[in-house]
DNA sequence: TCTGGGGTCCTAGGACCC
DNA sequence: TCTGGGGTCCTAGGACCC
């Protein structure tokens, strides 16, 4: 069997790099992107990491640090970052079909059938090629196994003088040596005290552990890990395309909601965008849930849970409204101030070939106009935008929508954002 | 006032069966 | 009245990732 190699081709800072394209005026200064609501820094720049702002960051907390250094914040744009995400797979995907897109804003590349005779400058070309094409700088780990390549990708993006490309395929040790194992991948706030506890503190001294005492300490997981950093695959690279298990829309509110009405709009807003995803997957589901809580900072933190299972498993935007709406009723408390809540799909089976239940009674007749109805919806959002063809409960109130004050312009998926260019002279 | 959202996998324990 | 062992399936919770 042929040594496997994998490449991992990880965007810096991603979501900032994305508003940089359209920006470079921003290049040099320190730039936040903000999550939903604008409540924590979810990507940083280099500058803005060097002022001590943390990932996650409360945005309320680090007002005066964001003023008093004129950090530039973004609300989260996630139709730009999935465009430009698109963009640097479909580059990828000429290098090799075989490819894992592992996140928005990193993929593994399985390099073992391809003719690369020097890996380390095979990875600037291919760091080259990204960044002059879409303008977002890369880094890229090379190593026998994943977890050696996210090593790598980590100690590529640190240390500058490494050029952006670093190959472990060769001897790791002293890459090894000077990683703290807390920055293993797969090594979280709770194992990482355990195996400091157990005098592991670096990922060299965790390769060096027996597997069996690894797995002793952290279960399976620990065997793995210790293969992993020693060179011998565990995890190979999962085909893209494979069939997702739940599917969940969650938001925090933009402002805390007492009304049913509106209540009522959010779950059906999450319900159509879950079920959209859904049909997406070519799936149905045949269990579906919904939650609600109160704000978890306030005394008195509380929460509800219902659960709908379908017997015929659905993908049908309007049963799965329907049935999330019904559980609604059951679950609210009028003078209760929600904060959050959100729709979970689970249980789900292939979308061709619907089982019939036990007795036949599958109203086929039923079943495919819903199929249709689906498709021309799908269809019609597709062509016009979101939202275009929307159920009536989404309308019922929009209090519930989460604040995003200062997102940048979808210059690339909006046709009246499209960046505006003036030729001089 | 103000603290995100979306996933996967593993494990322990209970229910149930023979 | 007391009493064994082995197996599967399901669920909740924990841990990790980006």
């Amino acid at each position: 069997v042929k040594r496997p190699i994998f490449a991992l081709i990880d965007c810096n800072n991603f979501f900032v790099s994305c508003e940089r394209i359209f920006r470079p005026d921003l290049a040099g200064k320190p730039v936040v992107v903000l999550s939903s609501n604008d409540g924590c820094a979810v990507a940083r720049s280099d500058e803005a990491k060097r002022l001590g702002i943390p990932m996650g960051a409360p945005a309320f907390k680090y007002r005066e640090v964001f003023e008093r250094h004129e950090v530039v914040r973004f609300s989260a744009n996630f139709e730009l970052y999935g465009d430009i995400s698109r963009r640097i797979t479909a580059i990828l995907r000429t290098v090799t079909p075989r490819i894992e897109v592992y996140s928005i804003d990193e993929s593994f590349l399985d390099l073992s059938e391809l003719p690369i005779g020097e890996y380390t400058a095979w990875g600037r070309l291919v760091r080259e090629r990204i960044w002059r094409w879409t303008g977002v700088p890369v880094s890229i780990g090379i190593a026998p196994t994943k977890t050696l390549a996210k090593l790598a990708v980590e100690h590529a993006k640190k240390r500058p003088e490494i050029g952006g490309v670093l190959d472990l395929t060769g001897d790791p040790d002293t890459y090894l040596a000077s990683t703290p194992v807390e920055a293993v991948w797969g090594v979280g706030r709770r194992l990482a005290p355990r195996l400091r506890a157990a005098r592991i503190a670096t990922a060299l001294s965790l390769r060096d552990t027996r597997p069996q005492y690894a797995q002793s300490l952290l279960g399976i997981h620990g065997r793995h890990l210790v293969a992993e950093l020693a060179g011998t695959s565990c995890f190979p690279l999962e085909r893209s395309g494979k069939a997702r298990q739940s599917i969940a829309r969650t938001r925090t509110f933009g402002e805390d909601i007492s009304d049913f009405y509106t209540l009522e709009a959010a779950i059906a807003g999450f319900c159509t965008q879950a079920a959209y995803r859904l049909r997406e997957s070519r799936q149905r589901t045949r269990r579906a849930g919904l939650f609600l809580t109160t704000d978890r900072h306030k005394p008195g933190y509380r929460g509800w849970k219902g659960e709908v299972a379908h017997e015929v498993p659905v993908n049908d935007t309007g049963a799965i409204i329907s049935s999330m709406i019904a559980k609604l009723k059951e679950l609210y408390i009028p003078g209760v101030s929600y904060h959050r809540a959100g729709v979970f799909l689970y249980d789900f089976v292939p979308e061709n070939g619907i089982q019939a239940d036990l007795f036949g009674s599958v109203d086929v007749a039923a079943h495919d106009r819903a199929g249709a109805r689906m498709r021309t919806l799908d269809d019609i959002n597709a062509r016009f935008g979101k939202r275009t063809l929307r159920y009536a409960a989404e309308d019922l109130g929009s209090a519930w929508v989460p604040r995003s004050g200062s997102r940048s312009p979808r210059y690339v998926s909006a046709w009246n954002e499209l960046p505006r260019v003036r030729i001089v002279g």
